[in-house]
Parts: C-alpha cells; structure tokens; sequence
RNA sequence: GGCCCAAUGGAGAAGCGGCUUAACUCAUUGCCCUCUCAAGGCAACAUUCACGGGUUCGAAUCCCGUUUGGGUCACCA
C-alpha cells in the first residue's frame, strides 16, 4: 500500500524544501510592538475600484499609524481573467492617492525580503506546503470531473442539502493512494483538496476588528487547494502568503466572511496562528429596483477610481470622502482642523460603521470644493497644467500659453479667510473661465449671443451700460461698488434691498439688476466670480470694449 | 433556500440603560448681508430610532421573535 509521503513524493518530485526551510527564509519580521503589517491584494483583472481604493487606504491607514507595514502582493492566480498591464496601472493610480506600499509588487519592480509578491512567481512555495499537507495526509488528489461535479451538486438540490464537495458527497475522499497512484500515473487530470475534518454543525467563534465577536458554522467543505492548471486558489494562497509574508492584520471586503472558516481550518491544519482579521463594509449605490447593491464597475461610473481621475477631482478629495465613510469622527475632526493634514487623523476599527454606505456624490463635491479653495494659485495652476495635459487638450493649451493670466483668473477671492469655491472640480474648468479671453469671448457671442434678463428691454440694456461704462476700476472695491450703486440710482434701480422691496413699483429694479447686465456682458454668464475682480483681471479696456460691442447692435 | 452580517432623517452618522424635547456633516428650503455665485449669519428639516413583544421605576440603547436589506454558498478573487 502507497503511504501518503509516497504518495506526496510522487506528485511533488521536484519539491526538496521542507515548511522549516520557509521558516528560515522568511523570519519574523521584527518590528516595534503593536506596528501593524498589512496588505492590499489585488487581482490585475481591471482598472481600480473605488471599493479597492478604500480598502487600500484603510490597509495603508492602519500600517502607517502604527509604524508597520503596508505592502502590495498581486493576486494573478486567475489567469482566464488577467488583464495585461493593469497591475502596473493599479499601483500608479493608488501613487495618486499617495498609497505607496514601502514594500511588495511596485508595479514595474519588487521590493523586499518576504517575495516574491506575485502569487504567480510563488509556485515553488505553495507546492513546498501542499506537500507537505499530502503527506500528513490532509489532502488528497481529486479527480473529479466537471460533469461529476455537476451531478453531485443537482442530487444536492433535488434533496434539498447544502450543495457542495464534503462528507460523503467528496467521493474521491475515500479512494485509497493505490488508487491514486494509478490514476496519476495513468494521466488522469487532478486537483488537490484540502481534506477537511471539520463539521457544520458546529459553531466556531469569531474575532473580527469590525464586527467584533460572533459566530459561524465550521468549514466541512473540501476545498480545492491547488488547481488543475497548477496554480493556488485563493483560499490557500491567502494563508500561505499572509503567514510567510507575516502580515499582522487581514484588511478585505465584507465578502469574504463566509470563507473565514475555510482559512481558519487552513491555519490550524497547518499550525499556524491566524492574523487578525478585519472586514470591511462594501460601498453601495441604489440600484434600478430601488435596493441597494455594490457599486458595479459595469453600471456605475463612480465605481472605477479613474472617472473621478478623468473629471478632475483633486484625490484629497476621494480620499477625505472615502475616510468619513472609514470613519464616523473623521468628519468632526477634519471640520476642526481646516481640512489639512488628514495624515494625523488616528483611524481605528470601532469607529467604523458595519453598515455599507451609498456613494454620496454631493458630499464628495462639497470637500472637492473645500479642497480645491484651499490651494494656492501655484497648485492651481500645476494641477490644471497637469490634469489638462492628460484629460483635456483644449484647457491645456489655454493655460499653458500663458500661465501667469491663468494664475491671475484663478486666484480671484482665493488668498483670504474664507476662499470663494468657485470650483469643484477640473473638469468643466475651460467652460468655467474660456470668457477671460477674448477670442474665446468673441466665439461665444457669435454663436450663442448674450442672453439679459426679458424684464429689461434692449433699450434698458443700453442705458445701462453706457452709464457704466463709467465705472473705474483703478480705485478699491468699495469705491467701484459705491459707483456701481449710484450709477445705478440715477436711472431708477434701488440699492436698498428693503425699500426695493417695500415699493418695487417705484423702482425699475435692484442693483442686483444692474449689476447683472454688466456680468452678462462682461462674462457672457449669470454667474461669474466677483464682478470687481473680473473686471481688474479683464482690464478696464476690454471691458470698455465688451461694454461698446454690445451698444453698437 | 441554508448560514452570516446589518437596520437611527433625503445621505453619512453620534448615541453603549436616565444628561436625548436624538449631536455633528452633506443635501434641501426659507430669511439676512455692499452685485451673481460662493463665503458668512440665522432658521426649518426624525415627537422618534424597521415592526411586535418582553426585562426595567426608566429602552434608540438589553433580550426574544418578525420584517426588510446586504453578503455568501466555483478548479473567481
């Protein structure tokens, strides 16, 4: 009778090593206590998800609090499902976010003493530990075929049982190694699977950094361990790296509590002690029947990182909205400090809603706007020049033809107390500021005309601006507004709100009415920044110009 | 369907048995202010915490059940 080392040694000739080898080659990290090693695992299946984004965040979080380490390990086992180049593509959008893993797959290179970090390069590892599972005997070869699988699984339906490889149902289980060792030599196809001991009848409890305790049934399932195609399953993957990679804390989503048991039972087959475990809510959307559901990447824009990419968003801002979803005292915190420095934000789990939350797009373009008041014309500038190069050709050779105008365009009401917002993002900026420039300006009137407010005739219109054309810019804001108001009295328009509003009949109009007929004129737009700023940037000629334009029709 | 998780306003949420006539933020709506918008200021917006029962002098908070929603049941991760 075959023996189950026999049987090992004839599946895995070539593997020499032993677990202790592993042992040795990847030691204990050593680490000051309580720094936290965590990872973020993705597939190169496709571009970021913003789920994964904020898991990677939360991972990147946790390390850096706690002086540990975050680290990148690519999970290319799904090689059906791979998409060429979008590991590399991963890593330099997370470097976006300012997630830059001090160690693991950068993208282009490795970096570190717990490699390889591509799941695909680690064969040789994970082989050295099925191995070494087969000849302990806690796992077996399975030569169960698609069709056989199919047919155990309709049995189970029809009798109305949890459907699945186990007990009796995993019927190449109880072939014994002579058996075996025909079919293997034979050429029959096989899977390994891990020979489970467990039952579900029993409960296991549950540690997890979120949810805190409960409990769940035990794994009985004999879960394929190592493929056909020679390659890991997840599950196995998972602990074999995140115990030889020493990972401390296990950050994922939500989705992967139901197979905690199956990487528990893992652990303690192997001997191993499990990490601590962390799972956290998946982001969602209202979906077309009313109910919530994950953010698809297939149905919502906001679910792939580069839709906010492509319109501008500065990433503080995804990253600020994502961490008030992270963490419920985020938002008080952040208000307190003027939204700067989210870096010395401590993150911690209990603060953490167990509950997905639905994107809020508002709420994202309410601290895009924060953010973006916030930085200097310089950044502005820079952004812009970076953003445009990328996304939008038109606003880059706008503002790369003459930056210190675009500087001057964008820092109106900028550098004070409370900055105008103005903008919310980078996208749609050229439409926002293409009036500051006269060709620009001049293409607008031609093919769209400028549209007053219909209770003022074209008459009224020129009356107006022709009084203004008075206005002098040269002098303060006051003084211009205080011209602006009198200007405005001696034809009949009231700058006293409350007498306006008392007797409006008395009046033509308000201020405000006057003050819209220049801005439209001026800027082609109902609203604009600050009239008196504009007018600076404009200069008091083309202004005259624009003013003259419209009364020669 | 089984198992697991969850449930406070339009959204994110605080709340951990009496301090709650339920904080804070976004959104929305009104009003005020030396121009629009923004900012700022002031208001409004859950008589009630999915529902039912229980424990208690006292429950959004503890217990039980129901309902609803989410997750998961692959040689995918």
């Amino acid at each position: 009778m075959v023996s189950d080392k026999e049987l090992a040694e004839l599946i895995f000739p070539e593997v020499k090593e032993s677990i202790e080898d592993l042992e040795k080659r990847y030691p204990l990290r050593n680490l000051p206590s309580g720094a936290e090693v965590t990872r973020f695992a993705p597939s190169p299946t496709g571009f970021l998800h913003t789920g994964s984004l904020f898991t990677s965040m939360v991972c990147h979080k946790v390390a850096s609090d706690s002086n540990g380490i975050f680290y990148v390990r690519l999970e290319d086992t799904d090689t059906k499902r791979e998409i060429e180049g979008s590991g590399l593509q991963l890593l330099e959008q997370l470097k976006l976010f300012n997630i830059v893993p001090s160690e693991g797959y950068l993208g282009d290179h490795q970096v570190g003493q717990y490699g390889p970090y591509i799941q695909s390069e680690r064969a040789d590892i994970y082989k050295v530990v099925i191995k070494h599972l087969l000849e302990e005997g806690k796992a077996y070869p399975c030569f169960c075929s698609q069709e056989e699988l199919d047919d155990i699984r309709a049995k189970q339906e029809k009798a109305k049982i949890i459907p699945g490889y186990y007990g009796p149902f995993a019927k190449y289980r109880y072939l014994n190694n002579d058996e075996r060792k025909q079919r293997i030599l034979k050429g029959d196809p096989y899977v390994i699977r891990f020979k489970s001991t467990g039952n579900h009848i029993h409960k296991i409890k549950v540690t997890d950094l979120v949810h805190g305790n409960f409990e769940i049934a035990e794994n009985d399932m004999d879960i394929v361990i190592f493929k056909s195609d020679g390659l890991p399953t997840y599950h196995f993957a998972h602990v074999v790296d995140d115990h030889f990679m020493r990972t401390t804390t296990v950050i994922r989503g939500e989705e992967w509590i139901a197979s905690l048991p199956i990487h528990l039972e893992l652990f303690k087959a192997l001997g191993w002690q499990a990490p601590k475990y962390a799972h956290l809510p998946v982001i969602m959307k209202i979906g077309e029947n009313g109910n919530k559901r994950k953010l698809s990447k297939r149905l919502d824009n906001e679910a792939a990182v580069s839709y906010f990419l492509k319109d501008g968003y500065p990433s503080e801002a995804l990253i600020m909205y994502l961490m008030t979803i992270a963490n419920s005292n985020f938002e008080e915190w952040i208000f307190e400090h003027k939204f700067e420095h989210m870096e010395e934000f401590k993150f911690s789990f209990d603060k953490m809603s167990l509950e997905g939350a639905l994107f809020d797009m508002g709420k994202l373009n309410f601290f895009s706007r924060e953010i973006l008041s916030k930085k200097s014309k310089e950044e502005m500038l820079e952004m812009t020049l970076k953003y445009s190069k990328e996304y939008d050709e038109k606003l880059y050779n706008l503002v790369s033809s003459d930056p210190e105008y675009f500087k001057k365009i964008i820092n109106i009401e900028r550098e004070k107390e409370n900055p105008r917002k103005d903008y919310e993002k980078l996208g749609g900026l050229y439409d926002l500021i293409s009036f500051f420039y006269k060709d620009l300006y001049e293409e607008y009137v031609k093919t769209n005309g400028l549209v007053y407010n219909e209770k003022f005739s074209l008459e009224q219109v020129k009356e107006v601006l022709s009084a203004l054309k008075e206005l002098d810019i040269t002098k303060d804001e006051q003084t211009w507004f205080s011209q602006m108001k009198s200007i405005g009295e001696s034809l009949g328009f009231s700058s006293d709100r409350k007498a306006y509003k008392a007797n409006p009949e008395a009046y033509k109009g308000m201020i405000g009415d006057v003050a819209e007929i220049l801005r439209i004129t001026l800027t082609t737009k109902k609203n604009s920044p600050n009239l008196y700023y504009v007018m600076q940037v404009l200069g008091l000629e083309e202004c005259h110009r624009r003013i003259n334009q419209v009364l020669s029709k």
